[in-house]
DNA sequence: CGAATTCTACGGTCGCGGCCGAAACGTTCG
DNA sequence: CGAACGTTTCGGCCGCGACCGTAGAATTCG
């Protein structure tokens, strides 16, 4: 097959460790400047314009010109997923070496964060399990589904989870979500059309509010007290 | 996060056209030996021997010395995972350009082939229509689940499928399976445990059969039948 | 034990690609 | 319109790593 040539490509440009650093960056979801990934990279502007015509050349990250910015963001959610692939890869290697100091840094991510279009860290655990203790979700390392208890608890905090279903025509078929085994926790959680959807009706409601310049996110007072009470989350 | 120079040392081993040429290989989850691996690549045998335990050091493989030979395979279902998520993001790519000449080499793997551990191509995603159609299964992009009437069905060809069933205790939880949109037909089909499973038994009653040195399978005029009869597989 | 086979280790060559400085381009201000 | 800023293009330097030939270690045979 001729794609064995852009396999190669694509995982190439994944593999300097400048523009990993990039595509960590924008992991979070939002759309970044140049000269902000430059300093992600510790490399000059031009340089980092450079790496930056590579990736979008190749389709990993889009550009979105405004006025004299132009704001990169992955290309497709499916970028997002490959990324998030070789960090599982990357993390399970490590954890069999002796056990890194964790740095001060990584504690708020560890909190929780975004993983692109869902939460992950301890708060997406969190959410995830409370879910499945209280009968609202199954989840495997394979694959996840919202029972119909779920679904109206989703229904009942603002989500319209039925019109979030797809799949092949059947109309009765369940609402399913991917599972995500994250790097800090090491524990599947939600992610897929659900996972976004929880994730973006809580920074709608202002349940969880994102750290400046950074994937952690942090929960609300008010998000605290939501999440306790409809769903029984459990934030230590 | 320590792990970013990881991400990247894992990324730049697979970005190599040699080393994902061989990665490539073992995608069929067989184990094979350096002098096989330097042929696919194009390369000698001392190369070869380099490009391995570079990749044996990263953990991307394992390595199982046997007599004179060494047998290399890929080390974790994860690694596969990954593979199959650059595989995809490659081929999303490939597609918007113009439609390359398919090469006769390829019909055999279109038309059914391993992916590391399940069955892909045309195979696979027939396969795992005819389940959706029948009711035997559920299946969307983010996850998949097999029916009531699937288990019993899996039950009756020989696959005892709620023995696979994990997950967090809840006795009752649904068999999930994990769904994989492959890159020739763009359609999901059944992956994880239970994809993992059909195709072992498949293999072991007799009713595909392994194309010599590729990752093609096909189907034996027997397994033709019960995937018909039972399954209601359509095979052109 | 010696021959054949398979794989690994070592040195040396060479080309690809990342990096920066300088400079040009386009946009948004005052 | 000119200054400031963000960004891209060009040219040149330099280092990493892929490759092969040769040589050596390990295993299986006659």
């Amino acid at each position: 097959m001729a794609s064995n040539a852009k396999f190669a490509t694509i995982a190439a440009l994944a593999g300097d460790p400048v523009r990993a650093a990039m595509l960590h960056a924008l992991m979070d979801g939002r759309a970044l400047t140049a000269s902000e990934l430059s300093r992600v990279g510790g490399i000059t502007p031009q340089t980092a314009s450079g790496h930056l015509s590579q990736m979008a050349g190749a389709g990993l990250i889009t550009v979105l010109k405004q006025g004299r910015h132009r704001y990169h963001r992955l290309a497709t959610p499916s970028v997002a997923q490959m990324i998030e692939s070789i960090m599982r890869v990357a993390s399970d290697l490590e954890s069999k070496k002796p056990r890194l100091v964790t740095g001060p840094k990584d504690k708020a991510l560890r909190a929780g964060r975004t993983c692109y279009d869902h939460l992950a860290g301890r708060l997406g655990v969190a959410i995830a399990d409370a879910l499945v203790a209280g009968g609202h979700a199954e989840l495997s390392d394979d694959a996840g589904l919202i029972t119909d208890r779920g679904l109206a608890l989703l229904e009942e905090i603002g989500i319209d989870a039925t019109a979030l279903q797809q799949g092949g025509g059947k109309a009765r078929a369940k609402v399913m979500c991917r599972p995500c085994l994250d790097w800090s926790e090491r524990r599947p959680h939600l992610a897929g059309r659900i996972g976004t959807a929880i994730c973006e009706h809580s920074f709608a409601q202002g349940w969880i509010r994102r750290v400046e310049d950074t994937r952690a996110v942090t929960v609300t007072p008010k998000g605290r007290r939501v999440f306790r009470e409809t769903m029984g989350v459990d934030l230590n």
